[in-house]
DNA sequence: TGGTAATAGTTGAAAATGTAACTAACAACC
DNA sequence: GGTTGTTAGTTACATTTTCAACTATTACCA
């Protein structure tokens, strides 16, 4: 298993993004999942309600990136457990306005705990530099 | 809509790298999905047969980062297209070598040179430094 | 005003993925 | 040699995601 082309998958972005990615979300997944049966999905749209308050699903569709029927179906199942509340916009009964209950918000601290935890943990492979550097580039590759 | 917790998101690099990860991957994903019906399983399970050219499904494991039954239906998928042969190993015969058809390795060299050319798009959005940091720290990051 | 277009969000069916159980071949040990 | 354990790979079933079509509401404009 000898390498035959000229080619290198390592050092080809896409792909070097998705390992990386893969790897250091496992563990993560195992706390939210494990602690609270959760879907990725679902705490992202959660970290988003925390963190801005009050959003319709629109808004986490382009804050977060995800296809609205992704956030459809987390937000749903976040309101089964109590985590979430909506309420209609008396303007315009389009939209819906989300916001966390107490018991989502507790949620939310637990895990961004964790979070915190785990970044400590991946940025330990890293130098500071090195992780200034990696935050920016990313942040500037995550725009479309 | 604004920002209410003093968690930022935007550092936390699980998030992060997946958002790269996805924004980075769309446009090459036009391509092989768009040109040949391809998953990204089946794209990454073609560029390492055509890199290393001989390998079993357990070797692609490893070097991808794949779960077995991940790589086992991308096979048969790849199989079925006449991308890859498979050949039984005589002494184990457990093991299954596989090697791409030269229509395989035809798509493979028509998506490599997609690959390099939306690469340099992506690149362009960052310095040589940047991109040399970057290489690195996404490789450190990707071992578990 | 009425008719068409646009927007927010949901739903159903099809495709893809994850998990666990399975088969087949080999290894190791008594 | 026969039993038990391991390994490579597949399959079946449940869960998740994707895609397209749908509803309900508002915007636009002749």
């Amino acid at each position: 298993m000898t390498q035959k082309d000229d080619f290198d998958l390592r050092e080809f972005l896409p792909y070097l993004l998705n390992q990386a990615a893969e790897i250091s979300s496992q563990s993560f997944q195992r706390i939210y999942k494990g602690r609270y049966g959760m879907l990725r999905t679902e705490w992202r749209v959660l970290f988003h309600l925390a963190i801005y308050e009050r959003m319709t699903a629109k808004d986490i569709c382009e804050k977060a990136i995800m296809h609205k029927t992704k956030v459809s179906r987390a937000v749903q199942r976040l309101e089964q457990r109590r985590y979430l509340q909506r309420q209609p916009d008396e303007k315009d009964r389009r939209h819906e306005w989300l916001t966390l209950t107490s018991q989502g918000r507790a949620v939310y601290e637990d895990l961004r705990a964790h979070a915190r935890q785990h970044d400590q943990v991946l940025m330990q492979k890293l130098s500071t530099e090195e992780i200034t550097v990696l935050r920016r580039v990313l942040n500037a590759l995550s725009r479309p």
